[in-house]
DNA sequence: AACTATTTATAAGA
DNA sequence: TTCTTATAAATAGTT
């Protein structure tokens, strides 16, 4: 969805990888929330970065959030 | 994304929210898919439709893959 | 379950 | 890196 069509497949390029990744996940967490909304369901989401930090979503928080990260973080 | 601008609650009429439900389950997970590979990232969804189905994604699987219901379904 | 008109997401670029 | 914009992709309503 872009101005060019993509194969899916690792990006080399750090930067353009980094890039990518704010922009969709932020795009998976949106779509989580509005699927969780619109059918009334039960979603849960975790992203965890190459550096190990978690971006979530959860539509029915049942314990407290953690600031977690990956054990070899 | 539709022939239509819809905003974003709960879809009252029970058939379409099972369509929409349909739709947009296959379409997160493919998201997920497409995260995970494109940027190198842990990405984990769970989806449970309004009747106990499990719906999921893992970029790693390290358990088993379970066929979970919700304790209420 | 297929089909498109449209909206939305986003790849490139500024 | 935040904003823009052309284009690909997702999907709402329809058949």
């Amino acid at each position: 969805m872009g101005r060019g069509k993509i194969v899916i497949r690792r990006i080399d390029n750090s930067a353009s990888r980094q890039v990518t990744f704010s922009k969709r996940r932020n795009g998976l967490l949106k779509k989580a929330k509005e699927l969780a909304i619109l059918c009334d369901a039960e979603v849960g989401v975790a992203v965890f970065s190459g550096t190990g930090r978690l971006y979530d979503y959860a539509s029915t928080r049942h314990c407290e959030k953690p600031t977690a990260t990956l054990p070899n973080a």
